[in-house]
DNA sequence: AGGCGTACCTGAGGGC
DNA sequence: TGCCCTCAGGTACGCC
């Protein structure tokens, strides 16, 4: 469910709500979602470490540790990361974590493809792109990653390898936003059009965090509170809908697939 | 190398 | 009501 702007939210969320709390205590609901980099028992490694702050990475949510290791979490569609002050009724909980100077963190999931990992060093972040709120993320970085690339362009701004955490929700708002059709070929863009991308991408990210994220089916930050910014969509969802640009009806197809939303005459 | 299909899960909503 | 189908914010893996 969340891409980078909800998993920056919870993240936001988070910091200010577990650091320097302790870990207690470990309750695992479902042991397929959790995994340990180091041999032995995932809940019982975890019990007695300190949480010292927490970032993201991509759409990872990332639990820095007393002993250097590292909390890793993937919420994959419909994860969350839930403080409570106790642990409240939930048939799609996974772990739960209690800590020693009072609450909880649960993490729930109804389909169960989330992930957390306790890793012991930056391995589990190998292979993943650039950020793009950083400030390497320039419009000649976006042009030389695009670069000979034959695939359709939305499809390389979900390939999390390229510029990660950039989901299917900002992909088809960025290329409306840059008005680009989400087929166009990559490496085919002119420079001028890299810029207008680079430039949507980052305002549409950027946007989406300051109204905390966007909630169109169950996401929610970690005080279980829904975001805003599926009241700025401009596409995504609006099938049929008049495109608020040139009042032509949006159109849905499947790319690489995934639902894509675009305005068949503005974006080209 | 890159693109495609499928798998992982559960629930919601539409058509009949 | 209920059955069956499609779709959902994501990623990994195997196959050409």
């Amino acid at each position: 469910m969340p891409e980078l702007p909800e998993v920056e939210t919870i993240v936001r969320g988070l910091h200010g709500a577990v650091t320097g709390r302790r870990i207690a205590e470990v309750r695992v609901e479902i042991p397929s979602v959790v995994h340990s980099d180091l041999p032995g028992d995932f809940a019982a490694l975890l019990q007695g470490e300190s949480i010292e702050g927490v970032t993201r990475r991509a759409k990872f949510i990332v639990m820095r540790l007393g002993s250097g290791r590292s909390l890793v979490t993937h919420l994959r569609m419909t994860g969350r990361l839930i403080v409570e002050d106790e642990p409240a009724e939930d048939a799609y909980a996974r772990v739960r974590l209690r800590f020693e100077e009072g609450g909880w963190l649960r993490f729930s999931d109804v389909r169960r493809f989330g992930r957390m990992r306790l890793a012991v060093d930056g391995a589990w972040a190998e292979g993943l792109g650039c950020e793009p709120l950083d400030s390497a993320f320039t419009s000649e970085a976006l042009r030389g990653l695009l670069r000979g690339r034959r695939t359709p362009i939305k499809s390389l701004l979900l390939d999390q390898r390229l510029v990660a955490g950039v989901g299917n929700i900002y992909a088809c708002e960025a290329l409306y936003q840059a008005k680009i059709h989400p087929k166009r070929r990559a490496g085919g863009l002119s420079k001028e059009r890299v810029g207008r991308l680079h430039t949507a991408l980052v305002r549409v990210l950027e946007s989406a965090i300051e109204m905390r994220g966007t909630s169109v089916d169950d996401y929610v930050d970690a005080e279980g509170l829904r975001g805003g910014f599926q009241n700025m969509l401009a596409v995504y969802g609006r099938e049929g809908l008049s495109c608020f640009r040139c009042h032509a009806p949006i159109k849905r197809v499947t790319l690489a697939q995934r639902g894509t939303f675009y305005c068949p005459r503005c974006q080209r």
